[in-house]
DNA sequence: TCTGGGGTCCTAGGACCC
DNA sequence: TCTGGGGTCCTAGGACCC
């Protein structure tokens, strides 16, 4: 029987009790969850397009030519002499003179990307993107393809037969185990995290290691006598609240085991925010640079706007001075921009009202509040709607709907209908009605 | 010669409304 | 003349992740 992985064979033939077994071990929640990660990315594809390349320390960097050039992915030659990732090039190459230095190629490692991602899709539809090397895939409903270990084992094969990737795969009952899960092994590592094994195998790490701790989070914890991830199942949960806030508290429910979140394939698809940044050759006041690099940042963000199809309501700008203090400045408009121009002369108005001055060694351009192009035509809808019959009239419609409904998609409605856009589809339903 | 660029989520204060 | 309490939106900053 393979239907039960959280059993290994012998304790199957100790605890076959009938439905107690069930219930034991293929629980309410009984989910499967891989975490796929792939083991130092960009560096195995470039060795994968260039095999000469296998073996040799290597990493991809920033802007090799430039001095502020930083390591985003090293080959494990190279972390053996000391190479680790956001390592400023200069440094890197002192620890490692020999190291081959490439800058990424994007349009490689996407199509990588998506060709193993299709091959988790051939396998399950439930499977989340995190990031370009990455994934989550809920294979508790795949019975017929084998256990879960089986699964994971021919993906990791075909992942390194076809595409010649190395990548690790975390097994366990949810996302977050599945996660520590797959960073235990590297590289081509395949490791199963149960309940059961949290004792030995979660429990002994150090609290910086913990998915969701940082460096911040860890000194705070070590301050009250965490250090490893298992302390923090005796601790008192109010201490944590009080130190950390909400994430105290999930905190301790992951070092137990426990984490709900579900799975999500379009949780790609619901992105909050577009926006570029780009560091100066060297730090300026002249602003001519200033106002070029705002431009292009502008019209890099309005190609990904359009591309995407939507258009945002909230222009932040992001200055970084030649200290490293960084500010952000944003506003809310009350309609909706997606043009180069419109972004760029928002801009410009937040870099000339908060400047200091101060020579500039990054500024970035974001648009937050996004929502699908369609929908700002379904919003005009609404507003025209208005104009014609009036406010009240509209109230009475956007009333009927909401019985039938049993709730409002435009909470604060009136009066200004400008404000509140659909956002769910429930919405999308709604308004459909309404325009009949 | 210090430290890139793409994001998400949380917090906290003030404005404003009911 | 002084006064509640809940809720949302906007803004800025911080922590974290890849």
């Amino acid at each position: 029987m393979r239907l039960i992985w959280y059993n290994n064979q012998k304790e199957q033939t100790f605890s076959s009790k009938g439905s107690d077994f069930m219930s034991k071990w293929y629980p309410k929640n009984g989910r499967v969850i891989l975490h796929v990660d792939m083991n130092s990315f960009y560096a195995s594809v470039e060795m994968a397009y260039n095999p000469e390349l296998k073996g040799k320390p290597l990493a991809i960097a920033g802007n090799p030519e430039e001095r502020r050039g930083i390591i985003v992915t090293s080959s494990y030659e190279a972390r053996a002499k000391g190479v680790k990732t956001t390592m400023p090039l200069w440094q890197a190459k002192r620890l490692c003179p020999e190291l081959l230095v490439m800058r990424p190629n994007f349009d490689r490692y996407r199509k990588a990307s998506s060709e193993m991602f299709k091959m988790m899709a051939e396998i399950t539809p439930y499977v989340q993107p995190v990031s370009i090397d990455e994934g989550y895939m809920d294979i508790s409903h795949c019975h017929d393809l084998g256990s879960p270990l089986d699964i994971a084992k021919d993906l990791q094969l075909r992942i390194n037969n076809e595409l010649d990737l190395p990548c690790s795969i975390g097994i366990a009952p949810n996302k977050f185990l599945a996660k520590m899960a797959s960073d235990m092994k590297k590289p081509m590592g395949l490791t199963v995290l149960r309940k059961r094994d949290l004792k030995t195998k979660l429990w002994p790490l150090a609290i910086e290691e913990m998915y969701g701790v940082g460096k911040k989070t860890a000194d705070k914890l070590k301050n009250v006598g965490i250090n490893k991830i298992g302390d923090l199942i005796d601790a008192n949960t109010f201490e944590l609240k009080r130190i950390l806030g909400i994430n105290g508290e999930r905190l301790q429910q992951r070092a137990k085991g426990e984490d709900m979140s579900p799975v999500d394939p379009n949780a790609i698809y619901d992105f909050k925010s577009i926006g570029n940044s780009e560091t100066l050759r060297e730090d300026t006041i002249d602003e001519s640079t200033i106002t070029m690099l705002l431009r292009k940042l502008s019209r890099k963000v309005a190609t990904r706007l359009a591309r995407k199809e939507v258009v945002g309501q909230t222009v932040q700008i992001m200055i970084r001075y030649y200290n490293r203090k960084t500010i952000t400045r944003s506003i809310t408009k009350s309609s909706y921009l997606s043009s180069e121009t419109d972004i760029f002369s928002v801009a410009t108005d937040l870099f000339e009202l908060h400047w200091n001055g101060e020579p500039i060694r990054l500024l970035g351009v974001t648009v937050q509040g996004l929502i699908e192009k369609s929908q700002v035509a379904e919003q005009l809808d609404l507003f025209r709607y208005q104009e014609q019959v009036g406010n009240e009239a509209l109230h009475e419609v956007v009333e009927q709907l909401t019985t039938k409904y049993g709730k409002n998609p435009f909470q604060s409605f009136t009066p200004s209908v400008d404000k509140d856009q659909p956002r769910t589809s429930f919405q999308k339903d709604f308004l459909d009605d309404f325009r009949k």
